[in-house]
DNA sequence: TAAAATAAAATCGTACACAATATTTGAACA
DNA sequence: TGTTCAAATATTGTGTACGATTTTATTTTA
């Protein structure tokens, strides 16, 4: 939320670091799966990295706790969150009611500043895909959605849907879907047709099912929580 | 989140302050009106308030900007929030969206349990109402939506509704409406009755034009902005 | 007197020191 | 060898000091 760091005061060094930077490089890691859910968050190793004092640090992970993408335990810290199986439906069931009424919003309001930016991301989306980077396909396909949140003119639903797809990124890094699944790519070339020529209650519709697709793919059987799947694992065994 | 605050270590003294009771008591305060919008929250002043040190009403300060009622100004420090007119309407078309489907959902799944709290809670406001307590009839009535929302089983949606609803009543002090008008009540019971009964589509219907009511109830002819207030009050007179 | 420049006070931003708590290590013992 | 307890280590929780910035008060000057 500001700049400080005071290391360089005169000349113009701006030896600055902006606690935005750091909170966001720490958000995206986490939704890009470069941090696994789990992972102890610790203070002092963070500080050494982004070369902080704790205080800041500690207010990024606040921050990030707000967005229940980090879980702050007491007395022993800040961990990656690890999405429960009941959250997990709760998130989705959260994404179909928001993101189903913004497509509807975004078609009615159809413009050609909608289209410009739905049409740059699914390029963007295809050049991963024909590349064959798995890893890039996916994190376009989260992103496809915020998209078009942003595009539907409601700021705060937009926010909320953020925090949807950032936790949702968590529930796909534990209860890991069978495959990305090709059907997604088409899904939102389909999505974006339907927006775009403002058809709002059929782009409703698919949003839904599409949403509807994604969780269905998961699996929520072995996992339950890291401690229960060793119990499991072990009667079983 | 947690304890703390180590005055009375041996002993059962139990000079403990909680920061979350700290942080409901400021949340609380400004969500009935006790806080007017724009106030300037001095971090000293609150700590001697409260007993803390600096550090952690910082936190708890942090915690409230991230609901959105409290305004962080760099190098400034903490205000109460005063929604704009954009956000006054942002709120209340989220709300739409979200309470509608929780008021559906709950008449879906309408139960004993909802039955009782939903009247529990009809209860305190017709008392409230019948005491000619205007200002407990105001703050029931928004509580009436948070007790609607926890019945719907939908968490994350009911917590974004808790924030809708802080940021609601912020919008009414800011621009004040005519009068909390007696309908409010009304509609609430009928609201209660369509969901008890099961009629999930009524229900939504009516929670839409009930939201819709209390926002065209709103008066943002004047206001603007307290300094473009100022400006202009000063031009015309 | 009014505007501008300067000084003083108030307030926030950050780092750091020390306390409290949790975790690990290792030694003693059965 | 395995278990229990205690010391040592690591990590978080909080207050406070000091620097930076903003605001207010005072003085200077035209």
């Amino acid at each position: 939320m500001n700049k400080t760091s005071t290391l360089a005061t005169a000349s113009g060094g701006a030896e600055t670091v902006d606690s935005d930077q750091i909170y966001n490089r720490i958000f995206d890691a986490i939704v890009d799966h470069n941090l696994a859910p789990g992972t102890h968050l610790k203070e002092d190793e963070l500080c050494d990295i982004f070369g902080i004092g704790r205080t800041r640090m500690r207010a990024v992970l606040s921050r990030l706790a707000a967005d229940h993408v980090v879980t702050l335990v007491a007395n022993r810290g800040a961990f990656v969150a690890q999405p429960s199986v009941e959250e997990a439906r709760e998130v989705f069931r959260a994404r179909r009611v928001i993101e189903c009424h913004l497509a509807a919003r975004a078609a009615e309001t159809a413009s050609d500043t909608i289209r410009e930016a739905m049409h740059a991301h699914l390029q963007h989306e295809n050049i991963a895909r024909a590349a064959g980077d798995v890893v890039q396909v996916i994190k376009r396909c989260g992103k496809y959605h915020q998209v078009l949140a942003d595009q539907a003119d409601s700021p705060i639903m937009a926010h909320f849907v953020r925090e949807l797809i950032a936790r949702s990124s968590l529930i796909i890094a534990v209860y890991e879907a069978k495959n990305p699944d090709e059907a997604e790519l088409e899904e939102h070339t389909r999505l974006t047709e339907l927006i775009l020529e403002g058809k709002g209650g059929e782009a409703s519709t698919l949003m839904d099912s599409h949403l509807r697709g994604i969780e269905s793919r998961l699996d929520f059987s072995s996992k339950e929580d890291s401690k229960l799947d060793l119990r499991a694992s072990l009667l079983d065994g």
